[in-house]
DNA sequence: AGCACGCCGACT
DNA sequence: GTCGGCGTGCTC
């Protein structure tokens, strides 16, 4: 027998495959998963390469243990994917590609595996394009856009441009369906910013294709379920893939269509780990598929809009609401000098409140600070509660008695008096949703409030059940941090308020603008989603602001993204930041500020290129997290392929090197 | 990252 | 006398 050598991807952070030896019947594949022995331990890896011979010394090499022969391997296209990937972020391609696959179906023993093929043999494929529901009428727009994407040839991103209820599902449906129906293998994926969030999404598409044509991919899904799904993708029995950011790593064998909705939304960025942003990756897979790829938003990343001005990706505009009589909601600003505020509410928005509980109308209150206040002070003596582990207040939480740190999640008692000077009166600087909440209850103690954020539903499932006691009427005031901005129709909303969104437009974050034009947009969608019958009354968005002559609140009241977007890409070109510049980040932390910099000194200084230009090492803002100190170096370049090329130059100087720090790299970072 | 091996302080 | 600190080195 012919014995084989494999190359095997492993999850660790080292920089290389290992090569194992294969003596078995079976001929191995690239592709395959394997169980070798690794160290002292057993991992499963995925076969990259097979030889005839390897470059590592025979006395090194080990058995492999098992091939996983049961699994079809998975197929080159998902190998270059994971492989672009870990090059492209300047990771090991094993820690891509490993930890993508479920965690039973890569366990080292194989019940779980075999289960779950099991299960699978027995469903019977489904004819995806034999919908159940049939679709709705598409408007004009609606109808051009479904015809453009589902009939693309080859390569071609299209930015799905349209607000709020313009109809954007429709058009992912109706293109995904031609797709499909034209193809009896093709494969669809979808790509949601947060399925949780968007359960209409999901209803939507279970409701015109067939059960056992969807799978979903997220990792709120349970392990045995998770795997079955990805399965179901891998074997191509699953038609159309509906997941989250991780499910642009799923084995797509037929892949033809990919759609990612709300494509500008941060939570396509993987925030730890492996940071790669899903959408990127997304454009990444259709170009390498040669397939047709629809990026939709009504706030599309600048990134997204300079290619669609560029006219690299194709633009199509919706432009109206796809139901008749739905309407853009009436923004408004209240100008908080003159109307100043109680209790976090000016006088007109808690008319406007008045008059819906009157009208048994819902309104949503959005103000982006969970907590009752971020800051507890003594009057008297200047004492600030900051937290002892981080440079960072802490967040006073009223139900709960405590002070808590939204970095190091360190909790206190609430000091009964002022522990520098014994002042007995605690002042509450600020407002967080709490104490809008405790505000609302004095205001209109006959209304039914209802707070949604982090802290209301950290149990499993209360989240879900809170937006159904608000969609069953059941809630007079809903106040909510950007929880409660995305996704969800509510159909008797007529009032937003938006409380205190100012902090945002001076950041020194430059993406801080983008955010906040999205998210007000977005927030302000949920009012008048099905418009108001027999001659009602319009929805109205209020937003409190310090700064009523600010163009992004003057171009946010005419919905006028375009000119607001033009605007912030003149700025960004001139302050050659992105999309005009790429950057990376390499970030360190250490017992000691000083190790931390100067490991980043030293790295600064190990590496030159023209094309590059390496900042200096500068402190975090929030500089101490659990007692540790953080600092970053910024680097940039004009040139993307300049930037890879001297990253991946860099990472290896730095992994040779050894560091009194930890340290990590990030490629496009979007919080700098 | 794990998980060894490897030499110096406070405990049954 | 040992248990155990984390420094350095390796994983095909």
């Amino acid at each position: 027998m012919e014995q084989q050598f494999l190359t095997v991807a492993l999850d660790t952070p080292l920089a290389t495959c290992f090569d194992y030896r294969w003596q078995g019947e079976e001929r191995a594949a690239p592709g395959q998963l394997v169980l070798v022995p690794f160290g002292r331990r057993q991992e499963v890896g995925v076969v990259v390469g097979v030889g005839a011979r390897s470059e590592v010394p025979a006395d090194k090499i080990k058995d492999v243990l098992a091939l996983r022969t049961q699994l079809a391997p998975l197929p080159p296209d998902w190998i270059a994917l994971c492989a672009f990937a870990a090059d492209y972020y300047q990771r090991p391609l094993g820690e891509v590609a490993v930890p993508s696959l479920p965690k039973n179906l890569r366990a080292t023993t194989t019940v779980a595996l075999d289960r779950a093929l099991k299960k699978l043999a027995k469903a019977v494929p489904a004819e995806a394009a034999a919908a159940g529901q049939a679709p709705p009428e598409l408007n004009a727009a609606q109808r051009e856009a479904a015809d453009a994407i589902g009939s693309a040839q080859g390569f071609s991103p299209v930015l799905l441009y349209g607000v709020t209820g313009s109809g954007k599902t429709e058009v992912y449906l109706q293109a995904a369906a031609r797709i499909l129906e034209r193809d009896p293998q093709a494969q669809v994926l979808i790509l949601v910013p947060e399925i949780n969030l968007t359960p209409q999404l999901e209803q939507n598409v279970r409701a015109r294709f067939p059960a056992s044509a969807v799978a979903t991919l997220h990792s709120g899904l349970a392990e045995g379920e998770r795997g079955l799904h990805w399965l179901a993708a891998h074997l191509g029995q699953a038609r159309i893939v509906l997941g989250t950011r991780l499910a642009i790593l799923a084995s797509l064998p037929n892949l033809k269509l990919v759609i990612v909705d709300e494509e500008h939304d941060p939570s396509y960025k993987q925030q730890e780990g492996l940071r790669y942003s899903a959408r990127d990756l997304a454009v990444w897979r259709a170009r390498q598929r040669d397939i047709p790829i629809v990026l939709g938003s009504a706030t599309p990343s600048l990134e997204t809009w300079q290619h669609a001005q560029s006219g690299r990706y194709r633009k199509l505009v919706l432009s109206e609401r796809a139901s008749r009589d739905a309407v853009l909601p009436r923004i408004r600003l209240v100008d908080m000098e003159r109307d100043k505020p109680g209790q976090g509410l000016t006088s007109t928005l808690v008319s406007a409140l008045k008059l819906r509980l009157e009208r048994g109308e819902q309104s949503l209150l959005f103000l982006n600070r969970r907590g009752y206040a971020p800051v507890l002070a003594c009057d008297a003596c200047g004492w600030i509660g900051n937290c002892p582990r981080c440079t960072a207040f802490m967040v006073l939480h009223k139900p709960e008695h405590r002070l808590r740190c939204h970095h190091c999640s360190l909790e206190q008692r609430i000091p009964r008096s002022c522990p520098t000077c014994g002042n007995i009166d605690l002042q509450p600087l600020g407002r967080g949703t709490q104490r809008i909440e405790e505000g609302l209850q004095q205001i209109f103690p006959q209304a039914r409030v209802m707070r949604i954020d982090a802290d209301s539903t950290r149990l499993k499932g209360s989240a879900q059940a809170a937006f159904e006691t608000v969609h069953r009427g059941e809630v007079d005031i809903l106040i909510g941090t950007q929880m409660v901005a995305k996704g969800h129709d509510f159909r008797n909303l007529t009032l937003v308020g938006v409380l205190n969104p100012d902090t945002s437009l001076f950041s020194h974050d430059y993406r801080a603008s983008e955010r906040l034009f999205a998210q007000l947009m977005q927030v302000s969608g949920r009012a008048g989603r099905a418009g108001r019958r027999e001659g009602g009354n319009a929805s109205e968005v209020l937003i409190q602001t310090r700064y009523p002559t600010h163009p992004l609140y003057a171009a946010l009241m005419r919905h006028d993204y375009d000119s607001f977007a033009g605007t912030l890409l003149e700025e960004r070109q001139q302050a050659g930041v992105p999309p005009f510049m790429y950057q990376a980040l390499l970030r360190a932390e250490a017992r000691e500020l000083q190790a931390a910099l100067d490991f980043l000194q030293q790295a600064a200084g190990m590496l030159h290129h023209p094309a590059i230009t390496i900042n200096d090492p500068i402190p975090m803002t929030v500089t101490r997290v659990a007692n540790v100190e953080r600092a970053q170096l910024l680097v940039e370049s004009a040139s993307r392929p300049a930037l890879q090329s001297f990253l991946k130059a860099w990472m290896a100087e730095l992994r040779a090197t050894k560091a009194r720090a930890r340290w990590s790299l990030e490629v496009d970072p979007l919080d700098i």
